[in-house]
DNA sequence: TGCAACATGATTGTATACAATATCTGGAAC
DNA sequence: GTTCCAGATATTGTATACAATCATGTTGCA
């Protein structure tokens, strides 16, 4: 059985649940975990060098994020969302993020723009070397940190959630297989937070998020659920 | 060890996570479990006739939700929310339930007028027999119907969350004493949804919300914490 | 009497053992 | 060759045992 994959642990560092459904998160987020992989309770207890019972408890938070599905009896795998979901999943968006988007530009410091700033030149950075899931993951948390930054934890919560289902719907209904061209979207966005200017701010995430669906096929049917085996095989 | 509470066990059922997280919520959403309250869960344990395992998963469930608070080493306490999250709960609910109203309106079906008419008279009569708990779970469900006549389940997903944190809040934050009022904006709306009048659907839910807010008293500190023993026992 | 240190008890955190269920393999019958 | 069934194997579901931590109450000392 082979190594599961170039997860973040290194020494044997005290992980908790918490711990390990970031990490796994983040895996999933950067498609180093494809929808549908089999998610086995001792194959995690001993990459982990834990229980399974801490690693049960992380499978139990991240279904309640939707990011992974458990079957009873079955086991848990990386959820797989349906067309429907990702539909509902970009309209909870388009309902939370503009606003969102509209108070973060009015509290907007300038450690905050320097935050987004680096995000951003980190995405580039990742994009030229040919870091996907990595750019991929550093767009959501430019996503994440406006949420932040408008202060409103209970909304972020629920935004940390969409962004990393958007993660598994890019995954499977990615129509454009260039890079993402988002950085554009993202540099604009930056200027309005640097003008205050909330409501084209509110504007620019609006457009932004509709940018994203059109860049879905959510016509077709999903692809087949890879195996572990293939996926992470070397 | 006397009986702890009068929840809805009756026969040994066969009862999950899930089942024991929902029966937990609703017990917290009647106001049968106060703010504060702790949550042992050798006493659940006992209780429900199962293992702290299932206590635990369920507890952990609750804590997603942000109903329950978990203190390392400490246990499990019903969450008692604070100002701060008072207000961000009601402007998450302001973000979404006034679209959400909307949707619902446009896609009302007489069987769902039904449901919502029998929902408002149940309320009603619960109000008459001075039940305040079973009143206050109705009208949330109230709520609840809408984001899932909407047919979105993402978005009623943390609808259901809102509803029941605002059900801690109304716990602590409540300034009028006298019977809950909101009977006339739930009938309001539902005239709004016969005439399938999204705009005005969602204008009325935004103004209810409002209302809502406005009942409430933010400057406060909450009250102590009472006892499970003394809250549910009989 | 007041306070602090300590011992005791209770509760949660984690691991593990066992039971229940699903999956897989192999063979026999058609 | 295909299908169906049965045993074997693997994985998850649940309970329980033990360790770690915290709360409490007592005792000793100032």
């Amino acid at each position: 059985m082979l190594v599961l994959c170039k997860m973040t642990v290194t020494e044997p560092r005290p992980w908790t649940s918490e711990t390990v459904a970031a990490d796994l998160e983040r895996a999933v987020h950067e498609h180093r975990l494809p929808p549908g992989t089999k998610l086995g309770e001792d194959e995690l207890a001993e990459v982990y060098g834990i229980s399974r019972t801490i690693v049960r408890a992380a499978l139990l938070a991240l279904s309640h994020r939707h990011i992974v599905e458990l079957k009873r009896n079955r086991g848990a795998f990386v959820a797989q969302p349906s067309i429907r979901d990702a539909r509902e999943v970009f309209e909870a968006r388009a309902l939370l993020e503009p606003r969102t988007a509209h108070s973060a530009a009015e509290r907007m410091t300038e450690t905050d723009l320097a935050i987004l700033r680096s995000n951003i030149e980190q995405e580039h950075i990742a994009l030229d070397s040919g870091e996907n899931g990595r750019a991929l993951f550093l767009s959501g948390q430019f996503h994440l940190e406006i949420a932040r930054i408008a202060d409103q934890s209970t909304v972020e919560g629920f935004v940390s959630e969409l962004i990393s289902r958007s993660s598994l719907i890019i995954a499977l209904y990615w129509r454009r297989r260039a890079a993402l061209c988002e950085t554009q979207a993202h540099h604009a966005l930056l200027d309005a937070f640097v003008a205050h200017d909330g409501a084209l701010a509110e504007q620019l995430m609006k457009s932004h998020l509709l940018d994203l669906v059109a860049s879905l096929d959510l016509r077709n049917v999903s692809q087949p659920p890879t195996s572990l085996r293939e996926a992470l095989g070397s």
